[in-house]
DNA sequence: ATGAAAGCGCTAACAG
DNA sequence: CTGTTAGCGCTTTCAT
């Protein structure tokens, strides 16, 4: 059995609301009782129990993140700046992830809301219509992130895609690049993030008077970048291409694994962009030049919004527009 | 307000006892109880409130896992073994990261005691001995895991590193390696998993009639590889090294980007071997030929372990010997 | 098979 | 400033 507020009360010879006053700090308390009870708390080593506390304040300080596959690198930075964030203010956070499942979604969000979590932050990275109904109604704060896809009825962190697409497009071209491959991932292009990214891309081609080239595949992952390659090798030698600007670092990398395994140069022959900064963008040689999305802000911003909510002005908003950096790396060469 | 068992009690028109029973299936209840429990419940959307169940029954169903740095793929493979495994019994993790602070450590403990965790997985990179005494005296179930070192006194899943090592050498010495250099991190050894891993080098060093050669450096990331670049180069040229067998894949990763960045080439002037195949040692070019740790099955056993003492023998035991595998891959070439 | 009632450990009026 | 008391929502005897 553990020790209880009672027994506290008992060995300092108080009752259990003085106790439950010093520990809480909620009123006054005369010195000497103060000190009887701590020293009690001490003696029996009394740590309160969060559970009952809970179940009478109805604050459970849980904060429920539902991530799709905390081994990404993307997913586990920003759970970091959650994890971060809630400390200080002294939330924990209790973790599922889904693995792409819609039903694990469903599962969990329930399950997080018999936990009496106070707020829930979902990193997907599918389009889950059941799950966003369900939220929309839900009476708990939350946040909805996804890297693909908008969700315009969610409340959500967002970033300026297209401008930094177009800040990538423009050091492109400055470096003397004129024939652009664009290569992305094929989806239901009107609730895509890529939609507005596509866009940048073309407005920057048609800016220098060329024609847009794009190649859609149906993967985002470093697979899908490698399968790509022979059709991209193609495309480069019949469109005179000089660089492959790729709508996520992962297809960046598996564009450089088939460069490399099939002695194809880069950047001497072809030069390589990405977008996004995932870890091994800076460790691959060559290092990858991409766009870095702040993934640790980005959780930290959906946590303070949540906490805003939960205990107010006391937040420092700071209104925070979240740094989106061009990242010069070896894999883009001047022509 | 949001739905009680109450409420439940109420439109089904019986107790409150009742409508406990049936959701739990703890005891008879007549059909046509049954039914309408049921109905009210669907009617109402209720869900049990689990912090009140918490409270009566002394069971959270939660299991507390600190790690070093969510971030860390292998950690983020441990805890994706310990949720997966925790999710087919109904438990829940609630994380916390440490990022190597020893208080850090000691506070997240402190807390997952008062949210009355069933269990604890401590997923560790330092030796804090205040820690490991605390642990030692504790009633809740935990695993101690720890990459680094050993801590005889507590619980831990341990891996055979002496025969992966091994495994390993015999690879390089079959494939024609005779001047091997084994490059570690240096530490208190006594304590260390790598004493057992330094041992079987040169033991196999001894087997071939060879003098082992080792550097130690004082880090197991990527840069400390980076930088001992120039001094293994000499060790290199000075005792013809064929082979750099590192400790860590994050110090082989290191080490390729630096000949990578000095022209020279892997493996054509020089093989590297390293341990634990993280993500990127399949991703870089040339691939790394490393020993894979399971670092998934790691956490699936420290979870089992614990929710066996918490259920009982209904967990599958398996006795799981973790494989550890030698994946053989570009970057050691036969001589 | 079912309801009444006690109590899990704690906080928050309320009365002094 | 302090003690008494009434719950928070639920499970679990104990009667019936």
């Amino acid at each position: 059995m553990s020790v209880t507020i009672k027994d506290v009360a008992k060995l300092a010879g108080v009752s259990i609301s003085t106790v439950s006053r010093v520990i809480n700090d909620s009123k006054p308390v005369s010195p000497e009782a103060r000190r009887k009870v701590l020293h009690a708390i001490d003696e029996l080593g009394y740590e309160p129990n969060q559970v009952a506390r809970s179940l009478v304040t109805k604050k459970s300080n849980l904060i429920g993140v539902i991530v799709d596959d905390i081994g990404n690198y993307y997913v586990s930075q920003i759970v970091r700046g959650i994890e971060e964030i809630g400390r200080m203010y002294n939330y924990d956070i209790i973790l599922g992830s889904s693995y792409g499942s819609e039903e694990t979604e469903m599962k969990y969000l329930q399950l997080l809301r018999t936990k009496q979590v106070e707020g829930i932050i979902l990193v997907s990275e599918i389009m889950n219509k059941n799950l966003v109904e369900y939220l929309e109604d839900l009476k708990i704060e939350f946040v909805y992130l996804n890297r693909y896809y908008n969700t315009l009825k969610l409340p959500t962190i967002s970033l300026d895609n297209g401008k930094a697409t177009g800040m990538m497009m423009d050091y492109l071209i400055e470096l003397g690049h004129k024939n652009i491959l664009y290569l992305t991932q094929e989806e239901d292009i009107e609730l895509t993030i890529e939609k507005v990214k596509i866009d940048a891309y073309k407005n920057a081609m048609k800016s220098i008077g060329n024609t847009p080239i794009i190649h859609k595949i149906n993967s985002h992952r470093i697979k899908g970048g490698y399968d790509a390659g022979a059709y991209v090798k193609e495309l480069i030698d019949t469109h005179n291409i000089s660089t492959v600007f790729c709508s996520q670092d992962e297809l960046a990398i598996g564009l450089m694994n088939y460069f490399y395994d099939n002695d194809i140069k880069v950047p001497e022959d072809i030069s390589v962009a990405g977008y996004g900064d995932i870890s091994v963008a800076a460790i691959y040689r060559p290092t990858l030049t991409t766009i870095r999305e702040p993934y640790y802000d980005i959780g930290a911003v959906a946590i303070r919004k949540i906490l805003k909510k939960l205990i107010g002005e006391s937040i420092d908003d700071e209104n925070i527009t979240l740094p989106i950096r061009l990242i010069k790396r070896e894999s883009v060469k001047r022509i």
